[in-house]
DNA sequence: CTTTCTGCAAAAGCTTTGCACTCAA
DNA sequence: TTGAGTGCAAAGCTTTTGCAGAAAG
């Protein structure tokens, strides 16, 4: 009897069926960055995911981590937000949710919508071929109109 | 019979009571950035916003523009929307609906989608107050798909 | 008159680019 | 062997910040 495989597994098989259709090398910076976004927390910047390799031991350069992040997400395995601030955040392709942003701090907060997605990108837009989607509700969390009394 | 006030009037009132409730000045430049804002078609830059005021004849510092456009969206009249590039878009809150934003080329489609931003305020979030919503879905348009092929 | 707001320029932060070197195929 | 990929550092953009001067109330 065989164990089921686990997420990571499924993804780097994943980024190796796209490096190969795409005649794309298989370069262990690219498997290594994709490991530790698969274990960072949900919406991790540039430099969260370089720190932690560095942290880890494992340097990589910071064109590396943009050029790879950049190409998990053409194989759709990370899906790329621009919240509130203009520094980019990745999340590994998963669920259906939305994001509330608070305008203050910047905080962000993830909430399911278990049909969002699925919705989002069945509907009818011409030629244009949806891929993904990204759903932000800003407003002010509690902590901020806390401090604001 | 009184005319129907347009909505820059509408707008320019809002913006009346917003700067007296909040006991702020009522300067020539933020209702000429109100102006022009209004004035330019859907999801301008700020620099966009600059140019054409300079094109007008019309200085002000950008500085200025940031801070008004930040204080334009603190009264509701503006939603401010980071999509695939790192440089802010603003657009006359107005409306509902969702873009759709090329993944390689950057176009801005507008899809109407009435109850959508409804939907997505009026749900519980806890302690977290909604102010607005941004949906974005990103794919690849038709032209850059027929430029890949 | 006082304090907020504006203008200017410098600084800061994220991302991109260019080039030499490395290594996957 | 060879060209895609990586590392490094510089450059590029957008946005923020600090301070002096202008002007709203």
């Amino acid at each position: 009897m065989q164990n089921q495989p686990s997420e990571i597994q499924l993804l780097r098989g994943q980024l190796t069926d796209f490096l190969q259709n795409n005649h794309l090398r298989k370069t262990p910076e690219r498997y290594a960055i994709l490991e530790k976004a698969v274990e960072l927390s949900a919406h991790f910047g540039v430099d969260q995911l370089y720190n932690a390799m560095e942290s880890a031991g494992y340097h990589v350069s910071r064109a590396t981590v943009y050029n790879t992040l950049e190409l998990l997400c053409e194989a759709g395995i990370l899906n790329r937000h621009l919240f509130a601030t203009n520094q980019a955040r990745y999340e590994v392709a998963r669920g259906s949710h939305l994001h509330l942003i608070c305008r203050r701090c910047g905080a962000i907060r993830e909430v399911d919508e278990p049909d969002l997605t699925s919705r989002l990108l069945s509907e009818p837009y011409g030629d244009f071929i949806p891929e993904y989607s990204s759903t932000i509700v800003y407003g002010i969390c509690g902590e901020c109109q806390a401090k604001s009394r």
